[in-house]
DNA sequence: GTGATTCTACTCGGATAGCGACTGTCCGAGTAGGGAAGG
DNA sequence: CCTTCCCTACTCGGACAGTCGCTATCCGAGTAGAATCAC
């Protein structure tokens, strides 16, 4: 069970446009450099953003990827949703149906005691990242490495 | 993100183990035909088991599987770690560190937000499944279905 | 009859293919801005 | 000089290979019990 190392991308790319002047759009590519990333398929992980409307994106010069709304507004979970999809890491295959006991006409992906078990914790998971947003994430950064803004600014200001 | 279908099964065969006979060994033909489950691969996955020291396996006539331990003593995820391995689902590659005001000797495993938000929630994943042992599972299946522990003795009687 | 020995059938265990999802890359559709041309 | 048109360069977006881990399977090592044989 290994998660899409496009969330840690998409976080920290998310992170960077908070602190990108307001209203200018970010390339790809820009983003890319920051942390030394492949370009297209960072851009692949982004369009998944946009997708989920946490990014709006435009084409052409001056084109590229912006927030689509306050950074308070978006939750840790908002990303991780976008890029690794809705579904549970557990999938209940439904096999106590088969098993002694079982009933054809019960639905065991909400009967069974082991995907009860499964979807409680997944649920913790889920409030645990839904209760942070990403400007909570912004202002941790920013409290620690309070440079971390002005450099990423200069970065994307270099052509 | 999807977890293996391997932890279903290891979880409905420990919950079999727990109502077969005493001293009894289980074999994993007569799990898998408990929930129409390939033979083989059902005894790789409690191969898993065994090396994780949750169950006890002994070869040759009359062998098979049995808990090494009292159910009460076994969480679901000491059993989903079993299957799943013990790294966590969100590795953090430290793609800070590349970025602006990135340290070459700062652990960002540790120190990066994003790495602390997905580890918190992770936590809290693995906390929800240590609270619960099979012990529990054994009785909300009880509970709720007196007749499984007879029906599954039955089946696993059979030749 | 009893004990040791051999033999057989059974079970787990690791080694071996097959497949889908994540990883990585490329080129085309669409666009904004600049430059040229005409009034 | 100003307006309009065209053209170029740039960026995203989806389509196309490569690789790794999960899925599925098979055969060999080891064993417990039964059958056989000698005493």
């Amino acid at each position: 069970m290994q998660m899409s190392e496009g969330v840690e991308w998409a976080l920290h790319s998310c992170l960077s446009l908070t602190w990108a002047e307001q209203g200018e759009a970010v390339t790809a590519a820009k983003l890319a450099a920051l942390y030394e990333l492949p370009t297209a398929y960072l851009n692949k992980q982004l369009q998944a953003l946009v997708r989920a409307g946490i990014l709006i994106s435009s084409s052409g010069p001056r084109g590229g990827f912006k927030l689509a709304c306050d950074p308070g507004q978006v939750t840790v979970l908002d990303v991780v949703t976008a890029i690794e999809g809705r579904q549970e890491a557990f999938r209940c295959q439904e096999i106590a149906r088969k098993g002694p006991g079982g009933r054809a006409n019960v639905n065991y992906r909400e009967a069974c005691v082991a995907s009860q078990a499964m979807r409680r914790a997944e649920m913790a998971w889920r409030r645990e990242l839904a209760a942070q947003t990403l400007a909570d994430l912004k202002g941790q950064v920013e409290s620690r490495q309070p440079r971390t803004p002005e450099l990423t600014r200069q970065q994307l200001a270099k052509p």
